[in-house]
DNA sequence: GATATTATACCAACCGGTTAGTTTAAACTT
DNA sequence: AAGTTTAAACTAACCGGTTGGTATAATATC
């Protein structure tokens, strides 16, 4: 073979890893994760895993990385485009939607980070986390001194938004299951990007926008 | 010691137990548990455990019942003692606030069983769900039906509250961390009942009260 | 150009420690 | 006497990680 598909081919292999690792983390969390597991899914002997990538909590931390590091990023982008502070707001919920859906793996293993209290995010992870903070509060503060916006704690406002579609996304076996007993579950949505998001838009806008004649 | 007593040491080992369990359960989740651990946090002996309640999957549905199986209720309280539709939805996050408040296990389960896709849940806590969006969407009907609420789907409402909530209570130990960093971060605030839940109110109330002149 | 050497990638089998769950015999309680 | 608890040992299975070794291809040596 030639030497560029033997660089390929080498690649691949890590790649089919930490592919296989974030399948199951996200399936089965840390604990419940079995090295041999992910090899099996990977189509690779376990020595192989560790030759390429190392332990399981290297393992790990890599996936980490992989699904919430881009989270920043992602939620800001196309921002600058948006003329008014409520149309980026608007972007900036559908950039969230869309980042759940482009990348499954995120809402289980955010929940379940969470769950544990956030202690195993690397530092890039938090200060992802403090940079859209920083950047939802600076639409808002924008909003406020044009005076179309209401004033709102952006901590709060991003753990509304996230939590509804996190919460959304993992439910879909739970909805699934209830749909047949009465109550608008939603039953067969899988995807936050499109209806959920656009009712979660009108929510949020709704709550934030100051209204004609609201006291300054 | 009389028979009270006795009924109630009885009874008390099974409760130190489940206390036990729902301590570490809720710490580290399900796979990340060991029933030792749980045996020597309720100062018992594995082989009592297994005596007084059985393996730990039984334990882990116990822990899950007890944490989870009140939610209905605990959201429905007080509830007709409001008068009007604002008041009752007031309510209703007041109270999904304390119940988190009053059971910090709460959160960090609930997380981890949604990561799951909540396949755990016993039907109890299932059908308790679903009972809490119908009390919600009636409310939202009701405040509809009396022109002072804009209709919207209450799973996506309920989903809003209890995400703000659990991700707050969950990341205490995060924003602790980032304090120093910059940010307002809400940092020193574990509870939510109070500061938190009435932001929460402000704003779900703003997102659904009809604004005078809105039309129907 | 044939032969050794090295680097890279991979694997089957194994090892040591952990964990869920059981058993037994004895003690304590009512 | 019946029910409850304990300490301690034990097992079978599981799991993270390692070892010893193979295959391949590129590089160096003669």
């Amino acid at each position: 073979m030639d030497p560029v598909s033997a660089q390929n081919r080498r690649g691949d292999t890590a790649l089919k890893i930490l592919a296989a690792a974030r399948d199951v983390f996200s399936e089965r969390g840390f604990a419940g994760t079995t090295v041999d597991e992910i090899a099996r899914r990977a189509g690779v002997n376990k020595a192989t895993l560790y030759y390429q990538i190392g332990d399981k909590q290297t393992l790990y931390a890599g996936v980490i990385l992989d699904v919430m590091g881009n989270a920043a990023e992602a939620t800001a982008s196309d921002l600058q485009d948006a003329p008014s502070p409520e149309e980026k707001l608007r972007t900036y919920i559908r950039n969230v939607a869309a980042a759940m859906d482009r990348n499954p793996w995120m809402p289980p293993i955010m929940l379940r980070e969470m769950a544990a209290g956030g202690r195993n995010f690397p530092e890039a992870v938090t200060r992802g986390m403090a940079q859209i903070f920083s950047i939802l509060g600076g639409i808002i503060a924008e909003g406020v001194r044009q005076d179309v916006l209401v004033a709102a704690p952006p901590l709060l406002v991003h753990l509304m938004i996230v939590g509804a579609f996190a919460f959304f996304k993992t439910s879909a076996p739970l909805r699934e299951r209830q749909a047949g007993a009465g109550g608008n579950w939603l039953a067969g949505e899988d995807r936050v990007s499109g209806a959920v998001a656009t009712e979660v838009e009108r929510l949020v806008l709704r709550a934030l926008r100051k209204t004609p004649g609201e006291a300054g």
